[in-house]
DNA sequence: TATAAATGATGACGTAACGTAAAGGTCAAC
DNA sequence: GTTGACCTTTACGTTACGTCATCATTTATA
């Protein structure tokens, strides 16, 4: 089947300007232009709208999207699978809210009473979706899509309590940090102890650790600029030295 | 409790950049500013900022959300009651949407067939956002949130055929009104059937219909400068036309 | 067959809901 | 007494389109 972008849209329920906008970024271009300039689209066209949809409900934005499609290891049924897990999880999340909500309502009906952390449960999605925005290309790039899914899932199904831990443990590595990079030693006692601690903390996220994952990640930190930036904002080349102590503690 | 801009944000999980923006809009302001000029927020606006994140949550406009909480007439018991149904909604959408993928792997790794059409079940919620944003304040003023959240759920629930049907009835509402505009008679017999035309069309949308309510939608379209510039288009003074014909229909 | 209406194209400007950077005030802590 | 953590306002940038305006082409109708 051939769609003029208007039939294309209809289909597909977005509006001409939509398509064309993705056709000016290059996310979608018609197959081909008929001889008087129209924009003609043909199945494969059809299909990776409905792709590019499926990201877009998730609001991933556009240019990852895009990067995600171009990537040449892009597996479509992989990224299908990804779906799956990402709806369940945004499922999962207006469960939560759904509860907030009846909770809200008890609340204001009776006596009950909701604390202020409570009030914005199901809201935590947030965090979620900015870590997508912030780093979602990358970590993709290096972990693959169901390691990060997973980790998002983790995130979406901690209590407060495990959230502050986490904040708490990523202090402490801060504060330490601080303090081992100056005596530069990756050996140290102290920078040791980081590492233990750092894998505590990535513990919070991860399902299951590996040295290697983890010394990845690391590594990731020193070539990722905006990881970089982070660490280098905690103490300047702290970053590397992670880096270097990981390699030790991970022998 | 009070909280510093700082706090409440990392308890809601917005930016700072958020909630300066919503004073700026007037949407929630600080309960006072201290001394040094700090924006300090108490219980009332934590709990009215749960509220708002309710509401762009289901992806309202804040210009839209504004309205609805300085409405007089807004009860906060009814509006979560509201939230519940939409998350609900909400909730069976992505239900379709788990379906569609399922579906599409299934067609994937197998012989199974999916219509261009099926591709984008699910995708429906946009129609429905589409409406909240166009015309969202004037209906719910007109007709309040249960009949307007109680529309889109049943147009998230229709087939294919059954908005094919609507979207057919539509039209041939449109061109008979236009040759009605001109013979200019709300009493004569094409008139009375378009009014019996509308009616189907509108029950198409409306859960129970009323004679009251069907009069009280041709009189908005009156005196709502969009519907009126949209049946305008259709027949000049056919808004008019349609409301007059329909005080006679409804007698 | 002429002409009106629908559909397409390409600019170009507008918008919502913030992000982000610049420039500067305030306050606890070392 | 100055450093660093927060706060302020001002202002420009961004994403994903919506919305004209203007012009070409195609299709339906008189």
């Amino acid at each position: 089947m051939e769609y003029t972008i208007n039939e294309l849209g209809k289909l597909a329920g977005v509006s001409s300007r939509t398509l064309r906008y993705y056709d000016e970024i290059n996310l979608l271009s018609p197959k081909r232009k008929s001889h008087n300039g129209y924009r003609i689209y043909g199945q494969k066209e059809v299909d990776l709208l409905q792709q590019i949809l499926f990201y877009r409900e998730m609001a991933m934005p556009l240019e990852s999207i895009k990067q995600m499609i171009e990537s040449e290891n892009y597996d479509e049924t992989e990224a299908l699978q990804s779906h799956l897990s990402k709806l369940r999880a945004k499922r999962e999340q207006i469960d939560v809210l759904i509860n907030n909500v009846e909770k809200t309502i008890a609340a204001s009906k009776g006596g009950v009473q909701m604390s202020d952390q409570e009030k914005f449960q199901g809201f935590k999605q947030n965090i979620v979706d900015e870590n997508e925005k912030k780093y979602g290309k990358e970590i993709r790039k290096n972990y693959g899509d169901e390691i990060v899914d997973a980790s998002h899932e983790k995130i979406m199904g901690m209590s407060p309590d495990q959230y502050e831990e986490a904040e708490r443990l990523s202090r402490q590595i801060n504060e330490h940090l601080k303090i081992a990079v100056e005596q530069d030693d990756p050996e140290s006692e102290l920078a040791q102890k980081i590492c233990a601690l750092h894998k505590e903390w990535i513990s919070c996220y991860w399902n299951q650790y590996s040295k290697e994952a983890h010394l990845g990640l690391t590594q990731l930190y020193v070539e990722d600029p905006r990881f970089k930036a982070y660490y280098d904002e905690v103490a300047e080349g702290s970053a590397e030295f992670l880096r270097d102590a990981m390699k030790i503690y991970c022998r």
